[in-house]
DNA sequence: CATGAATGAGGCTTCATTCAT
DNA sequence: GATGAATGAAGCCTCATTCAT
């Protein structure tokens, strides 16, 4: 109401300490959540492991499904968004595929901890885990049938080999996570090689 | 101390009856569990669903973790007999490679509810599980390896693509499972042309 | 199943043990709930005082709402039977309305405090509470028009006179009820005189 | 220290201020403890009823129960203050009785939440209900003593009809107060016929 | 052996109150 | 003074496990 000159100084650093706090406890909830899975992982660990009172927690997220469904999608958005943007970009199929591996396998690189959570060792009991990986399933189904109907990929059901394909990748992934120094071009092509040309010689 | 003529025949009867109830409880678990997953279920399910009161339960398992380790270690020691001797049986490596994975299929679909709980969405969040998972892959991994050094297959990083094949049956099983009416011979060979031959049209 | 001679003598204790307990708990709950009132009891003490650990509560109560809207409609139930018959056996007005005091007293004294839950000091926040008061009155009101219509009590706007006559008596047997050694008889025999005569001599 | 030329206008201003939230405050407090009774009500609904923070709550009461305290402790004392009027300027016991329900109706009217909030639906939980109700029974029983000297009432056991007239005051009010279009004057005299004669024809 | 009533540790969530800015 | 983010004690409820019968 009043014209008061050092509030609005005085609420910036109020803001800003509101967001580190947010920061820290989304940071923490990460850790945490990578380390503990959904079930092993309780409140007061997030909090503790954030440096804050649990009831801050709740200052935060309304409860812990919330916190879980919002770290998944929002990881989930945003690694679609990348993949799509792979799609957008490049027309032949046979790249693209190996592209949007890649482009998986770097995304799992730069966001381990939430990879674990998203997709890691037992999080898929979860309906939003789930849910969006039915749209990663659905998608790859769609790059299928485009590559099908370029001539570039044999003709076969699609709804069966995009489960595959998907399955593939979260396997080598969730793999290639818990090793140290494993190149990930390396692992991206090796998969994608398997992917396009098969076991077999000829 | 007193004669007991007939004790034979009772400890006989009471031997089956053991059996019986035990028989009770694991297919009780078996179907709690595949319906409800490993968190979602109590051991009050079990023991109402086999009839039995909730104290018989720790008669026959120490604790629902046991019982739990004891289901997957079943069922994974006798999938892995199967494949074991498809192995042994089959000296061509692609012959085997689809074998394999039709013989996984027809494992999963007679055992739809322990291929749900020991493979199924959530549930490698366990010890167990990740750590039968891993031996599929060892033994994925020696077929490979086979197949490369009888010419057969291509030579690639074996870790890798052990991975990869086994997270593309996983999946693809997980999914056909929850399918009506999809003959599982079609799904298995459709996922073998793809392991075998890849995407890409030559 | 199988016939066991001592079994149902066993079942038969283990019977009488379930019903001490729901016993001790409805008792303990009955004396908590009466001295400390809704929000002041805690599940806790409630089991402490019945000697039962808190899951025990749970066992026989699905929530600390239900105990309490489960002692109210009984304790309703039972009062409001007594008074209906009163009602059913006493055609003459200003006998019943007299009956019916002195029974809700009576009632009172032989439940103090299932009275004091339910009429007492601060419990009709609870919607169960002020619906049964609501009932009440609602019986009150008919029992009004009958006198009316009997022409043995004034002609007067009936939900009000209701209202005043129900606030009366649980005001009175509020305060007699921690009150001692007043005689409930008395008590009774004054409050239907100023309800039948008024205060005003003439 | 300094010289301070303007400091009085300027704490004056401030004096207004703080009056003025004060004021915010207890309207807030009346408003929200009226709706939500005492343990529906949290600190930071009123304070942000009285678009106010949290804290500033604090500044101007220690706690929650100080708050309620206060607002039931001046309302009781503005409503006796009234009632003590009537008794003081009427005194013929019978206008004076008809005086004191209309005046008590009255105050309700133009107090409703207030009312609410001392003499509500399960307020008496609280100490101070409880024992500011307790201070109008005494009051009423003197009057209704004097009523007796004068010969204008019947002699009665003054406790028992002074809780008995409370109660009934009580009770239609709280009725009243949440009908709509009930004009007061009538509810009033209705009371008050009921209280002065009694049901009783004759 | 079988039973299921009893247990209580443990997890989630709320909210009155504090305190640094 | 004013603020509202932070706190943590406290309450509710669940469920794996035990144990008396």
């Amino acid at each position: 109401m009043t014209f008061k000159p050092h509030s609005a100084g005085a609420s910036d650093r109020v803001q800003r300490r509101r967001e580190q706090t947010a920061r820290q406890l989304l940071e923490a909830a990460r850790k945490v959540l990578a380390q503990k899975g959904y079930h092993g992982t309780k409140i007061v660990d997030i909090a503790r492991t954030a440096h804050v009172g649990v009831g801050t927690f709740y200052l935060y997220y309304p409860t812990k499904d919330a916190l879980f469904v919002e770290l998944v999608e929002d990881t989930v958005a945003r690694l679609k968004g990348e993949l799509d943007q792979v799609r957008a970009t490049l027309p032949d199929a046979v790249e693209q595929s190996r592209m949007r591996t890649l482009t998986f396998f770097r995304f799992a690189q730069e966001n381990r901890e939430l990879f674990r959570i998203v997709f890691g060792h037992g999080a898929s009991f979860h309906d939003v885990v789930r849910h969006c990986q039915e749209q990663f399933i659905l998608d790859m189904q769609e790059s299928l049938e485009a590559g099908t109907s370029s001539g570039a990929f044999h003709d076969a059901n699609s709804a069966i080999w995009a489960q595959a394909l998907i399955g593939m990748s979260l396997q080598v992934v969730s793999w290639w996570i818990e090793q140290e120094d494993v190149p990930i071009e390396d692992v991206a092509r090796s998969l994608s090689d398997l992917a396009l040309f098969g076991l077999a010689r000829r």
